[in-house]
DNA sequence: TAGAATACCGCAAAAACTTGCAGGAAAATC
DNA sequence: GATTTTCCTGCAAGTTTTTGCGGTATTCTA
């Protein structure tokens, strides 16, 4: 295994956890804990994290660091929010699911907003709760990490009986081939039904997302009506979707 | 438990308390007091906490505004929660209601428990979220007002798949002849399945509840396997209680 | 003011960390 | 394709950090 893969799926782990012992890692990666010592102070010198005695913790700054990005990533989610927000319309049901653009998403919404909203996440249902003419369901299920929302077969369930307007989603990976993908089945075959519930889908997704390849298969790229990402159209990394027939907020 | 980790928790129990003794720390950390004095006065040098002789306030000049729960759980809050407390033992599956007195209860956990949850409490399942060893599920639904639970038919079809060790909720009324009642249809209900998807319940109770009647039945008094309040087993107004075979924690 | 609770100090053991080094793998150069 | 250079990794020795404990000092409370 390649040092720089090593230590992107220690970040990963972080990102998810929150928190890792060195042993731990050791032991899950199958290298000595001099190495994971090594990757970690390289990681912290980087600012991806914050190196403790006896482990790492995911660094408080900048809480989405998956993926090693000098800047700030703050600036391009506000781009894409800011292009989804007049895609919510009044009277919409709509499939929303977590992540951090999509809360920034929720902060910008009218608060006067009439709504119905199904969400598997924890963060987005208890800011939407505030607004008071959405009613806000919560998708029921498993709840897995940091990120905190539900997977897995009761959310799928659950998403059986709703015929939603639009669904917004945050996309892990897409290319144009290949389609949409995760690194988590539960995760892939839940945005997988969110997606079927909605006659419209809307993917979220950072520019450094776009042409990744993750494990588990979503759908193909012809099931999402729109993508919404912080790079302008005319960028030549959206060519080869463009050609795909991808419709761009 | 990484150090960092450690003072993480105390930093996030003084928000929530405003003050703790160095002696719960410790019990509740599983670390020595020693320990505990020395993290709180690195703390206190990092100008987070003031540290006091016996334990630790929250700093002054820092009003908590960004902590949406500013009251102090009251007395006999703390009192009930802690009844309960002893209950709850390793590995086992419990249903957990929403409610300020429950919310409390979570943060008595020892931190490294073993359990598996399904509540309709955003969030109780939020500080749940954190305990590495503790599984997860919110009970999916519409989500009602600001006690941000989930009710009605969703919560009530998930917990048919459900059978649980115990069931701990929040009694909104309770009379020796009538039973449990509430007064919101849909709450009821779902209570009423969560005792019933439960092996043992526990309700917790208010003692200015004691003998109230709301238009909702959810069950009569044999149905509850232990009742919490925070009057003495031996106060004159649970004697109607006890007649009719009720257990007191 | 006495007794109890709490805090501090120093010590020792265990765990974790750092550093230098050497063997081997990967990349660059010729 | 061969050789050089750089990089990566595990090991060992020495250092630092963390923690609990016993003993003593300080503070609180009745």
């Amino acid at each position: 295994m390649l040092k720089e893969e090593r230590q992107n799926m220690i970040l990963e782990i972080i990102a998810d956890r929150n928190k890792i012992r060195s042993a731990e890692l050791s032991a899950h990666l199958k290298v000595s804990e001099d190495t994971i010592r090594r990757d970690l102070r390289e990681l912290a010198e980087g600012g991806f994290i914050k190196k403790v005695h006896g482990g790492a913790l995911a660094n408080p700054k900048t809480p989405e660091s998956i993926h090693r990005r000098g800047s700030a990533p703050l600036a391009e989610m506000q781009v894409i929010a800011e292009k989804v927000l007049p895609s919510i319309k009044e009277n919409q049901v709509i499939i929303m699911d977590g992540g951090v653009v999509i809360e920034h998403l929720v902060s910008l919404l009218d608060p006067d907003i009439s709504l119905t909203v199904f969400t598997n996440s924890i963060l987005v249902a208890d800011r939407l709760v505030d607004f008071s003419s959405v009613e806000v369901y919560i998708l029921g299920g498993k709840i897995a990490g940091r990120r905190r929302v539900s997977n897995g077969i009761d959310v799928i369930n659950m998403l059986q009986e709703v015929n939603a307007d639009l669904c917004i989603f945050e996309i892990s990976s897409i290319h144009a081939d290949i389609g949409l993908t995760g690194n988590n089945r539960d995760i892939a075959l839940t945005q997988k039904a969110m997606i079927t519930a909605a006659n419209h889908s809307i993917g979220l997704c950072l520019s450094e997302r776009i042409g990744r390849i993750q494990p588990f298969r979503i759908t193909t790229v012809n099931y999402l009506s729109y993508l919404a990402t912080e790079v302008p159209k005319e960028s030549g990394m959206l060519h080869s979707l463009i050609q795909k027939g991808v419709h761009f907020i």
